[in-house]
Parts: structure tokens; sequence; C-alpha cells
DNA sequence: CTATCTGGGTTTGACATTCGAACTCTGCTC
DNA sequence: GAGCAGAGTTCGAATGTCAAACCCAGATAG
């Protein structure tokens, strides 16, 4: 898959609706739902906030909700702010949670291809304070989510 | 980031234009271009395959390749098929290929939530043959790219 | 009890994009 | 030089996006 040098091929081994990438793709289908997903992994989960910190127009917001929400990917949980009355925030769910490596992948590429290898995150061990990253691995290796802390650098 | 009781957060802690997911977001941002780069990792590569293969219509693809080469995920690279007249075959460059991993941890999430556990590939270390797969790992056990090799199990 | 405010949407209508079908262009073969 | 095939381009209809205006419910002020 990572083959320079690849043979010719003229159809892919795996069809779309056998191949869990393109099925997952189908889930997130627009910029605006990536979006949103980066936001949520940050722990954002307010309609406001979400519109205030990416721009996206408040009746395509409202649509890309519903349909995280009817995908199981986010699920609405209410809250009150102070004396405020009762709303809505939107979380993820352990499906939605489990795009944390696509997102890390995504940022990982960015910060190469991009942004010339200035990386925003200090990625680590949670249990031993090992730096860590997304990567290829043999499954031995491979650290549960839950070993991974972030940290912001700063600037 | 992977943390179910997340704290509140009203802002997330890197803004876009400073974020490597949300500009490589920004080089993907349809479900289209999703799935000609994952034709193209699994080496297809001419025009009328990927018709073939995802049903994009030609305008859209036109298009969507043009913007590939623009943002320099792949190259036009001529060819001739027999002794038909020379045509233009699209393929990755490294920018590319090194999108392998997002695939990859698409392709992870969507065999687990939604095809059940079932994936439709196997991935093995190049080298010692034993079974691989994308994930978090300390940063001294990263393999390369080169050492995946793939093999599309039997149905 | 009425008026107002605010977060979280829904509606609206102009504008942009996508779709699929039809068309074009180019270089080969017959 | 007529026909053909792959790789696009062009065309209107359908769909989606945008920003602004509007709505709604419940808390609080008067």
């Amino acid at each position: 898959m990572s083959n320079p040098d690849r043979p010719l091929i003229r159809k892919a081994p795996v069809p779309l609706n056998e191949c869990g990438a393109a099925l997952a793709i189908n889930q997130i289908p627009d910029r605006w739902t990536w979006l949103i997903l980066r936001e949520m992994l940050y722990g954002v989960s307010r309609f406001a906030d979400f519109q205030a910190d990416i721009g996206i127009p408040k009746s395509v917001l409202s649509v890309r909700l519903s349909e995280l929400v009817n995908n199981g990917l986010a699920k609405k949980k209410p809250y009150r702010d102070g004396s405020a009355r009762t709303r809505h925030a939107y979380v993820l769910t352990q499906k939605g949670r489990d795009l944390a490596p696509v997102i890390l992948a995504l940022m990982k590429w960015g910060d190469k291809h991009i942004k010339d290898g200035a990386s925003a995150l200090a990625l680590t061990d949670t249990q031993s304070g090992a730096p860590v990253e997304i990567g290829i691995v043999q499954t031995k290796d491979a650290l549960p989510l839950s070993r991974l802390t972030y940290r912001v650098k700063d600037h």
C-alpha cells in the first residue's frame, strides 16, 4: 500500500460496500463533519461553541449534528449552566471517540506536509510519559487509546 | 483525547489554521476525494477505473483529480496501453502515499463499528511477517510505512 | 402577569455545486 | 478519411450551502 512502484491495478481489490474505509467515509462525508469531530475530540460540546470555532452556518450545523447523533457517533446530553434552563450538549459516544486515531493520523500528516513538521500537540503515554505517535505497529506493541495524553505546545 | 469524562471545554485549544488535522481536511474536503485516494492507495490510477469502482460522475472526477494534482497529492503520468495513444494515469506522490495511515485508521474504525469486526485486509510486517495494525505506539516502536504489506482476505 | 433576553435552533431565498446525459476532442486503426 | 474509444467538457435540472431573518421556550426583570 505504500510501495511507489505499484503494479498496474484496474480495480480495487475490495469493493466499496465491503471496505471498512469506504463505509467509514460515508459516515463522515463532508468537511464540516470532520471539523465538528475534531472539536468534539477536544471536548467542545455546545452548539454555539462549534459555530464560534469553525465558522459553520447554524443551519448546516444543526443538520450535521443530527446526522452524527443518528449515526451513533455523538449523543445529546442535557446540561444546565448556572440558573439557565436545561440545554443540550453533543458529546461523543465510544464509537465517536474511536475516531481519535483517524484525526491523529490526519494531524500527523498535516503537520508534516502542510506545517513543515511543526506539530501543535505533544502526545505522550499516560503511564510512562514516553512520547507516542500514531503509526504502523506490530499488534503486540499497540497501546490502548486510554494510554494517550496530549498537551498543547505553547505556540 | 479519549477520556469520556472530559471537562467542559468551550473552545478548541488549537485554532483551525494552526491545526494539522484541520489543514489536512481542507485538502480532502469531500467524500469523492476520500474514495479516490482509497483507490489510488490500492494502485488504481486510470480515469475510467475510478469511475467504474466508485461511481463518480465524470465531470466531478475530472475536477477532483485536478485538485489532487494541484495540491501535490497525485501526479499525472503518461502511459500507453498496447498500441493505443498516450494517455495519463494519476498516481500518488509521496505526500499522497503518506495518507495511508489515515485510510488504514478509517478502515480499522469501519471494520470495528460498521462491519462488526470483519476486516477485509490482513496487514503484516513486510520484514518479519508479524501482524501489524495502525495504532498508538511509543515513538521508538513505530514502523516505517515501507514495512507494511497487505493481503486481501478471501471473502 | 407581561415584557424581555438568550441559547439553540428553523425558515427563507439567493447562490453554488453536483448530477447524469449529451457532446467534443484527439489520435489510432482500418 | 471514416470509425472508434478514452478522456474529458458542457449543459440544464436537482440538490446543497450560505447568511440573514425569524421562532421558541423558559428564566428573569419589572
